[in-house]
DNA sequence: ATCCATTGTTTACATAAGTAGTCGTTTAAT
DNA sequence: ATTAAACGACTACTTATGTAAACAATGGAT
């Protein structure tokens, strides 16, 4: 039902998301530069999200191999359609409003999405 | 610097960009029905707010007044800004295009947007 | 057969967050 | 003057989160 992933474990996440299954170093590997996090901490993220069923895991001899039990859509989706919800009513309209009226949004961004809009109406 | 708003406080916040100043009774009172939080609830997410400086506090005889310090406009832009930047890679359009995949937008919000966008290159 | 490296499990510990109780003081009502 | 209500301050307790150390088992190297 939902289970919430917390930013550390989202970047786990997305480790996942693009390449699966690995091992906890297979993973840790990946995101020791850019978040510096230690083999432990990794383990433990992969623990809590194995908890959550979030990810699975297969043995594999001593080890585990962890693959993402979650589309990374799916997740996306829902993440997004709660965020809007409590925050703007569930209307996109005003968060892109929002975005645009604090110049967030850039004649490329604006050409991008209406091109995405009359996409969507064919 | 952009002090971490939670869920519950933020609720509070909504009351207060409604009206304000407010004592925390008043407050309180409007959370009451939609949260159910007890007054002493309200009183330790004021604190915490005050604390970290985006409500701020007037005295009024024995009781305190009080009223937002940060616009929501301005919070609201912040905090999209950084989900769109986590979630999406900054880009506005993934997030509008994973939501209509979802079948998360009506014709209705399409046609909102569009519009948005038009008078946005006027 | 021995020992070290690898891997999952358990435990830890600080801060944030949700939710509220208690205490001491002040003030309005009686 | 007395008392009960109203307030802010302080304290409390649980779960979540970030970050990891300690430990135990196991398997490969020698």
């Amino acid at each position: 039902m939902a289970e919430r992933i917390s930013d550390a474990e989202h970047e786990i996440m997305e480790v996942l998301w693009t390449q699966s299954p690995l091992t906890a170093t297979e993973v840790a590997d990946r995101v020791m530069d850019s978040k510096g996090w230690s083999l432990q901490t990794v383990k433990t993220l992969l623990s809590r999200l194995a908890a959550k069923a979030v990810v699975g895991t297969k043995r594999d001899g001593r080890r585990f191999l962890y693959t993402p039990l979650v589309e990374r859509d799916d997740y996306l989706v829902g993440v997004s359609r709660k965020f809007v919800d409590r925050l703007f009513g569930g209307k996109v309209t005003p968060l892109v409003a929002h975005l645009a009226e604090a110049d967030e949004l850039s004649d490329e961004d604006i050409r991008e999405i209406e091109e995405l809009l009359r996409e969507l109406k064919a």
